[in-house]
DNA sequence: TTGAAAGCGCTAACAG
DNA sequence: CTGTTAGCGCTTTCAA
């Protein structure tokens, strides 16, 4: 059916081997010959196997990159920078969506292992579990996003803390008393998330009490279920921190619900910048990375590692931390009359912790 | 490194075809043996290396899904439902963003012959260049969203025409009589969509000069600057019809950057109903599709062509055209008093052309 | 500069 | 029920 190696030595009149040779540009074969066997490749169109190709190379050129929801554009661009960065570099790369849920990604990892992937970018896991299989079946990993106590492995990540402390002290500069927090499923990196906001209101003296927390799902329709939630308080908050923009956009949807004004009755703010945040129609205030470096960060690691002898990593552990920039927006009540320009923020700068 | 099926046989003391009979679940081996065997996978956390298997079985059990764009979340609701759909069968599923561009396209359709996926779903493409390369290389393709003229090929597509009349339509029924067209990149998808807004148009004697058409990049930015443009006209459209929800939402930016209200001074549509057409802020009237089915009767069918003698696609070829519904929110001036959940109004019915 | 032989990890077909 | 043999498409020796 389709063309082989063996086919187009025989048309060539030519060994495998040689076909071999001037199919990875080696320069050992006469230019004669290169020309009839290329001609007969056009001919069949003949294109190698990659499968066969990595069995003995040991590399298939593809790497694996596990996210917990396509469907938000923040991952969407994530996939798409990375696709962008690991074509240029030769690699194909395997998508893979959790859902957020741990049983599809345990399937997902075994299929990138079966797949002899030579890597993986991990941007999803509740736990640690994943990252250990492929930690047992020896495939090169770096967590984006992502990480957990004490694992022995890269990380590109952002500086949680520092984000959603700053955006919380926005808040209670703008004169907050009562800020909610709304996240999806508990992870380090919601935790991390938590303590900033937590560490903002205890620097400003004010309660940070449980019922102020609001969980669900990591999506529009959980923003709207938790802030729904704490907009039945008796002592209802007057803004809430969101984890995601996209959760944030079902919170304004709740508030709407209820007949309460955006940012009158109720500040919001999210997390990740998509292009809804910047809508004049929303003008969400939100916190930004640089998700373009946050990628490139990350496959730059990646083809270190993979390039490594098997078993250790070259060099010490990298774990960075990415620092946001506070994007604000007018969904917190800016002063009256400032500038719609969005106003920016920067924190400190990138951390690195070896 | 990472165990073979020779280093289980060995350790279990049988042969490696055991070891494979047991791990493929046929049941041709004893319970004792079996047990040992699995043990023994166990301990060395054993999976076995599809690339081998797929180089014999001649299936690798993975399937190439082509998009235009990621960050939309239409197709990454897409992908995200593919992949599921896919999982369930056993199917992993490689994932390729084109970014709208040919170059991209080719290299990626390129790394999946490579990868002898065993089929392709393709929801982007310009031109059938890359339809013919799949072709050349036997792999069974699917076409999602486009087509191309007088291609031989199965294809699940939107019933275009019929949804742009519709929505052109509808904003006509409003009173409006200077309406915009506004589209990405052309492709026989967006002369299908220009064919069912210049219909409806003519149906009602209205004018559909080509000043009147406004193409851009089919993301936020380019409904922006397409829109922008048509404002500028002496004699501007009160409407516009967009050829998918984030120009359209750009599109709202636009209007609202030169101080103008959507719907009193431009009524906006859409197309794919993406939750944030839905968000309270924006209320973008638009046309929805069934993503989910779309992806179902693709994936379907890709499995019958695949399980096909190769060569030959199995029956006749199927050309569906799924209908749309038109969401109707509030971005075209709604009747006042009207009720703001959304009006929904279906077409006759899915159309099947064999 | 080219060819022949061996083998990557696995499964199909047969033999025991 | 289990083992042996052969070979998928390719690259890596090594020899000519």
């Amino acid at each position: 059916m389709r063309a082989t190696i063996k086919d187009i030595a025989r048309l060539a009149g030519v060994s495998a081997q040689t076909v071999s040779n001037v199919v990875n540009d080696r320069p050992v074969v006469g230019e004669a010959t290169r020309r009839r066997v290329l001609d007969v490749c056009r001919q069949l169109s003949y294109t190698p196997n990659a499968a066969a190709r990595g069995l003995v190379t040991g590399s298939r050129k593809v790497i694996g990159l596990v996210v917990p929801h396509i469907g938000n554009p923040s991952y969407g661009d994530l996939i798409a920078t990375l696709t962008r960065i690991a074509g240029a570099a030769g690699y194909s790369v395997v998508v893979g969506d959790t859902g957020w849920n741990a049983g599809p990604e345990r399937e997902l990892l075994r299929s990138l292992i079966r797949q002899s992937v030579d890597g993986v970018i991990l941007a999803s896991g509740n736990d640690a579990s994943g990252l250990q299989a492929l930690r047992d079946a020896g495939v090169p990993t770096v967590l984006v996003f992502n990480y957990f106590e004490g694992c022995d492995a890269d990380v590109f990540r952002i500086d949680n803390l520092a984000a959603f402390r700053m955006v919380t002290r926005h808040l209670i500069g703008l004169g907050h008393r009562r800020i909610g927090f709304v996240r999806g499923l508990m992870s380090t990196v919601v935790k991390a998330r938590e303590d900033g906001w937590r560490s903002a209101l205890a620097e400003a003296g004010l309660e940070a009490g449980d019922e102020l927390i609001s969980a669900s799902t990591f999506d529009q329709h959980g923003g709207h279920a938790a802030v729904t939630a704490l907009l039945g308080l008796a002592d209802r908050p007057t803004a809430v921190v969101c984890t995601s923009d996209i959760m944030a956009c079902g919170a304004m949807d709740a508030a709407a619900d209820l007949g309460l004004d955006v940012p009158r009755d109720l500040a919001v703010t999210g997390f990740d910048d998509i292009f809804v945040a910047g809508m004049r129609r929303v003008r969400l205030t939100t916190l930004r990375y640089d998700r373009a470096r946050l990628a490139q960060q990350a496959f730059d690691r990646l083809l270190q590692v993979m390039a490594a002898p098997p078993g250790q990593s070259p060099g010490p552990r990298q774990s960075i931390a990415l620092s946001c920039e506070l994007v604000v927006r007018g969904s917190c009540g800016s002063p009256a009359g400032a500038d719609p320009a969005a106003t920016r923020i920067r924190t400190p700068k990138e951390v690195a912790r070896p």
